[in-house]
DNA sequence: AAAAGATACCCAACTTGCTTATGTATATAA
DNA sequence: TTATATACATAAGCAAGTTGGGTATCTTTT
């Protein structure tokens, strides 16, 4: 991630999410997007994105499928059954606790706004 | 905290907004607003607080002040001129963060929606 | 009366999840 | 020919937590 160390832990959200949506993606392409939604505020460093691709294909929730493009070697990633089941658990950890940091910094909110 | 590791982070901002709307908090009642303020979802661990309290205490973010209520210490802290500056700070980052994550893990999400 | 829990502070060992820096390799643009 | 983009990877170090311990007073429960 860019300049924030904010919500550590969220790098597994969006990897998982981003693999839900797009059923295969390769490693430099989830930078690519992320840098895209974002317009360029948060980049995934590769030191960060790596290891944590590892780690989720170590512990079963994701699959790889290497791929030959051009000369380059293409490592593509892809969710498991666990992987599936688990995007939901870890997007709504997630959405509920965005929801409490709201209800902490901004006493005025409540769900519907932002 | 309790079983979140999201927190990481956001915890120096939700120290410093608390204290730009209460003007003088101690740690222990620190702890009990943000677990009303959550209905108990988040817990802040006395050996996170404490440390980041005096961290920015460190930094010139807040200043103390001791107090003797019913035979037991209090120790205040209130936001110095550097940390008033620094709450906004913190907040436009983390609000910016979080609407950045909800470009990428929810494409359909403008802002203005949850 | 004793034990448990709430109030109120603190510290230290450890873990986690990043950053930063480095390495390899190919293709393209300046 | 140097830099930039594509594409993977690892390793040292750091910051910010968790976990578990300690001290002390007051109140509630058994």
């Amino acid at each position: 991630m860019s300049n924030n160390n904010l919500i550590k832990g969220s790098l597994q959200t969006i990897i998982l999410k981003l693999l839900e949506e797009n059923d295969k993606m390769y490693g430099y392409e989830i930078t690519q997007r992320v840098k895209e939604l974002t317009e360029g505020e948060i980049k995934i460093t590769e030191g960060a994105l790596y290891p944590a691709l590892h780690k989720l294909e170590a512990e079963g929730m994701l699959t790889t499928e290497i791929q030959q493009v051009d000369n380059r070697v293409r490592k593509y990633y892809s969710l498991t059954k666990n992987g599936h089941k688990e995007v939901s658990a870890k997007m709504s950890e997630l959405q509920s606790f965005v929801g409490n940091l709201q209800r902490i910094l901004d006493p005025e909110w409540k769900p519907g706004l932002v």
